[in-house]
DNA sequence: ATGGTTGGTTACCAA
């Protein structure tokens, strides 16, 4: 079983390398975050040519929007509304293992790592306690589960290309990365792709469009994740980040990441 | 210290 999160910054800009990424690399499972189509405008039609049979999306006009695209069928399919707003952030559903899958899209958090004079790094705290509070009320963590997507955060020191340079930047301040271990704390998550790829290594998933050479700069930061449940942790055969991908013409700035479970 | 790029939407906002 091969699962893929994506943030795609636009499954309309990006839907020629949803097709390439499924010719290259065969996922069973996509989990695209901003998407940023309305539910309307969401390209259905050619997602499904591509051989995604069952496809789900929850989108919104411009902002965020989150999508699972599935060859298996999925049930038991849901998201949660979290800090009481609307905005497209999250979906669920149950692979036919019984597998369930989680796909979030956090806040960004904004520029300013002050919660009393940024509204958005507020809403990105204020999602991360909900976060840590809400999986251990309604699961149990003896069931297999996989929550990926976008978290906005990169958490450990070679999760960023300068740890000391970026402690004042959002995504890598310790407030945040306080918030982001307790979720996984809580709950007793693993990280998946650390369990592969040591956290002696640097490992980025996200480069700026601004950097003038992003694979020379390589400036990057780890994002994006892939979380499992214990049952699962043995079934990780393997963790790609598809950097091609990120060097494709017209890319987003994240690339994919690849999780293959063994049966 | 500052500005750099992108997508969606249309004069900026969010990332």
């Amino acid at each position: 079983m091969r699962i893929v999160t994506w943030n795609i910054n636009s499954v309309r800009a990006r839907l020629h390398q949803v097709a390439r990424f499924n010719e290259e690399h065969s996922p069973d499972v996509i989990c695209l975050q901003e998407t940023k189509a309305q539910d309307s405008d969401f390209p259905l039609k050619d997602i499904k040519e591509m051989g995604f049979d069952h496809v789900e999306i929850l989108g919104q006009k411009s902002y965020n929007g989150v999508a699972i695209l599935s060859k298996h069928k999925l049930t038991d399919v849901g998201s949660h509304e979290w800090v009481g707003k609307s905005d497209c952030r999250h979906l669920f559903a149950t692979l036919p293992n019984g597998t369930i899958l989680h796909n979030f899209y956090v806040p960004a958090g904004g520029d300013e790592p002050n919660p009393d004079v940024n509204d958005k790094f507020a809403h990105k705290l204020d999602f991360l306690d909900e976060m840590a509070k809400w999986f251990p009320d309604l699961y149990s963590n003896d069931q297999p589960m996989i929550l990926m997507g976008d978290l906005n955060i990169a958490p450990l020191e070679n999760d960023v290309w300068n740890h000391k340079q970026l402690l004042k930047i959002v995504s890598h301040t310790p407030i945040e990365v306080e918030k982001l271990t307790a979720i996984i704390d809580n709950f007793g998550w693993i990280d998946a792709m650390r369990q592969i790829i040591s956290s002696d290594e640097k490992l980025y998933t996200w480069w700026s469009y601004r950097a003038r050479d992003w694979l020379t700069s390589n400036k990057g930061r780890r994002l994006d994740h892939m979380w499992v449940t214990p049952p699962l942790k043995d079934k990780v055969s393997d963790i790609k980040v598809v950097l091609d991908a990120r060097g494709w013409e017209k890319p987003s700035d994240h690339a994919p990441v690849i999780l293959d479970l063994s049966d």
